[in-house]
DNA sequence: TTGTATGCGTTATCAA
DNA sequence: TTGATAACGCATACAA
């Protein structure tokens, strides 16, 4: 019960195996009786066109693209942000009849940096920051893509990405104008074990960051630009354990509940926001009106929610991260989206 | 700038070939001296460790499965049923260090049918039918599981799959039970250029599915069994152009607008019932009080919307797909799950 | 502990 | 129009 090749076909008819491969796939390189009777003896064989393994290693091609996330791929296929992404990288794959993978490659693990180096793709996209399974990838001579921030030291891939700092100084600077001195930022953990549900100062979060991550974090430019926008307003840090709308919920919990409750909150994420937005809900709280909730991303709920947010073009950063791949000859490889500060009814000047 | 292989790490450092190979899969296969030799000096020369494809080829697996969908892949990403059972697929993969491809292969364009044939997997799993796209991979000789019923007269690859005849019963005996006798079937397009947006008899719709899909459709059963669990009662259907909630929302409009309103409405889905609750609110119109509502999956939303609906197990269906293909060996490859009616505010009985 | 020969299934190249 | 050969990069089987 082996399998059937080429080889076989060709050994049954008395030709040569070449004859066979271009009865599949160079139909003017024989006379199509021949053709015919090829292809009709192979079918009768059993044997179902050419092996999609031995015509990669022969082409060097897979006409295949690996995304990658740093987080579970549960978390790819809900969070709001991670799907418009997927959607419009997927689209232009489609389009131009290549396959995706879907790698998971936790810096948390380094075993499933592994996945990365058995993948048979042809260019790697990460909707992440420039860590460790995009620099496999690249020592690979695979051409990467990141759409997040967060670049490394030694950063050499290319990118699609908005400008986190200013980003983050425009809602930073928002708040200040609108008079909020005493802000809880809302983040999700930044490394493994980090303690969380806790609020604490900016400087410890700041100095954790520092010690497990080198300084690096994809959300880190981000954070900057807020925290010099909101210029000497008091910020303290709420960690929660995962970027979700539940855990923006638990987190909201924890500062609305405090007796010494900010005047404004802000999210790294506009799904952490909602979930600050959920809590508000549960204590008769308005956002606006009783505590200002700004986010970032503008996923469609922020629309309905009346959040406050910065407005990233997702699905650009998918379509273009995805071209970028298709395309080795692509001139611009490092590009910086525009983004937009969207100011709805959850963010209101201090009372 | 040709590309570095074992052979040249070989070269440079005196060795053979299979002690460059022996150093990166199997460290017990020479002195551990000779190891850290070749491993250094294989990251100078810029040799990041075996080649995905070759050794793919070398061994005939690839450790990755493919995941198709008969729609377009935006549809993969938003579709709640469809997230569900790719996070459930999903999960049980990462966990063997498996990868998975996500592929697209309408029925309708049978040039998609290539990346079947292209896609380098050791399996295939389908969130639909039992289509072209399997009998495909499985002539390719690759495991399949499909997760939608809709089998085809020759059907013959492993499934995970409802009693769909039977769900669909109990929910038309539960419309009949509560004297329900004049419905509309909510019921996206079958084919391509059939005519939507437009209430068709029972008849009608019936014999377009009959001409152009030779009358099988994942939906066959389950259509059949709520027609025959309504009994005698007077069924219309109303064809959308997508399983959507904005669809079924159109669709919803058309049947509310009717001067003949139907008692009741059936959905297919619980995202079309969904849509047609759409409808219902900005109509003012109170599901359950004015017109019965019923849909299909049970999905997240149809708990806070109060629909009635058959709750089908999918995380299940993704779990046991995965792990029948991730297990050749796995005894029982044709499997049915149970199902559930969840009777909710939606459905009452007729005044 | 290390090396040699061989083949996985295909296709480009060149020759007939 | 058709066929023989080689090579893609690696790892199994076996020999040294």
């Amino acid at each position: 019960m082996t399998r059937i090749t080429q080889r076989d076909v060709a050994k049954v008819l008395g030709v040569s195996v070449m004859t066979v491969s271009n009865a599949f796939n160079r139909p003017d390189q024989l006379s199509s009786e021949l053709r015919g009777r090829v292809l009709d003896r192979a079918k009768k064989m059993g044997y179902s066109g050419p092996d999609a393994i031995a015509r990669h290693l022969r082409s060097g091609k897979t006409n295949t693209y690996a995304v990658v996330f740093e987080e579970n791929l549960s978390y790819a296929f809900s969070d709001p942000f991670s799907v418009a992404w997927l959607t419009a990288f997927a689209e232009v794959m489609q389009q131009h009849r290549a396959s995706i993978m879907i790698l998971s490659a936790r810096a948390a693990e380094p075993e499933s940096l592994a996945a990365i180096q058995d993948a048979a793709v042809d260019g790697v996209a990460g909707l992440c920051g420039d860590q460790p399974a995009m620099a496999r990838a690249r020592a690979r001579g695979l051409p990467t893509v990141y759409c997040s921030m967060g670049e490394t030291p030694d950063m050499s891939g290319d990118y699609v990405v908005i400008d986190d700092y200013a980003a983050g100084h425009e809602i930073g600077s928002h708040l200040r104008r609108l008079g909020h001195r005493h802000i809880v930022l809302i983040h999700e953990a930044v490394y493994p074990g980090q303690s969380v549900w806790t609020e604490q100062p900016l400087e410890v979060f700041a100095r954790g960051l520092e010690n497990y991550r080198d300084g690096f974090y994809p959300t880190l430019h981000r954070i900057r630009g807020i925290v010099d926008g909101l210029g000497d307003a008091k910020v303290s840090v709420v960690v929660t354990e995962v970027n979700s709308r539940v855990a923006g919920h638990t987190a909201g919990a924890l500062v609305l509940d405090r007796k010494d409750r900010p005047t404004a909150v802000v999210a790294v994420s506009d799904v952490l926001a909602l979930g600050v937005m959920d809590a508000c809900a549960q204590r008769g709280l308005v956002p606006g009106v009783d505590i200002s909730v700004a986010g970032f991303d503008d996923v469609p709920e922020a629309v309905t929610a009346g959040l406050t947010t910065i407005r990233q073009p997702v699905r650009d950063k998918g379509r273009i991260a995805a071209e970028l791949l298709l395309d080795p000859e692509r001139p611009e490889r490092r590009i910086t989206l525009p983004h937009e500060l969207i100011v709805r009814s959850s963010t209101r000047p201090v009372a």
